[in-house]
DNA sequence: TGAAACTTCTACAAGGCGTAGAACATTCAA
DNA sequence: TTGAATGTTCTACGCCTTGTAGAAGTTTCA
């Protein structure tokens, strides 16, 4: 169970993206402004939504156990439970976990790396 | 539009298992045997379906881009359009892509991996 | 204490997936 | 050549997820 809506991504992005955790009133608000702040294919992203559109999706972000709130603050604050590149690379683990053959995966995925990332590969397996 | 429901993955093991193509009542089959044959956690596998139900499973696989099928001969023959291998490294590709700090993500990726695996990519990066 | 702010409950529509019958098409033996 | 057997396509339905939000209940604060 990990895949994501496409609303429910837009709202891990503004998580990951801010520092701090933030408001379901704060998050319906940059979910609005969204609209032309950027030119990308931001999909569905910039409509006005309801606030409580807003903490349905938090609910269930907080029951996929990618989210989590204060409850004591009165306005509960949510923030994500891990940084977006954990996450993806949990992900990426995920994809992979599921082959038979994981070196031979590992082997087809190196193939497509870019230059500078293979650098990035190196060095890191360098010292472990 | 990636992700494959529990009865679609079976029949891609099933082709991917298989190197030659292979008719819908062949996986019709294939799946009804998987009952007593692995103990393993198959799920819902095993079952005896319908032709019908394969034959939907694969016109949706084909549709994802998943499978082909030779439509000449009458029973028509499905496989895979790629290996396993490649698909799941493709898969992998994908949720890197969707970030934008790849590099971290390939960090933290590098991280949890087995010692052997490690010792695969370094070999691979090699020669690159 | 009562209005404002906030959260929870409930609900509905659309789309994906498991499942398969009904209807249409093709093949092949007699 | 024709009819039974085999095969494919169409249509459908129920369940689950996701987007969406109103209604109702709870908390806060002036």
């Amino acid at each position: 169970m990990a895949s994501l809506g496409e609303l429910e991504r837009a709202v891990m992005d503004l998580l990951w993206a801010g520092q701090e955790a933030a408001t379901a009133n704060r998050l319906r608000d940059l979910l609005a402004q969204s609209t032309q702040a950027q030119g990308g294919s931001a999909g569905h992203v910039g409509k006005d939504l309801a606030v409580t559109t807003v903490l349905t999706v938090l609910s269930r972000l907080e029951k996929k156990g990618l989210v989590e709130r204060e409850r004591g603050t009165r306005p509960h604050r949510y923030q994500a439970v891990s940084s977006r590149e954990d996450h993806t690379a949990e992900l990426m683990h995920e994809v992979l976990g599921s082959a038979p053959d994981r070196e031979a995966v590992l082997a087809r995925f190196i193939g497509s790396v870019t230059e500078s990332e293979a650098e990035t590969l190196r060095k890191l397996l360098g010292h472990i």
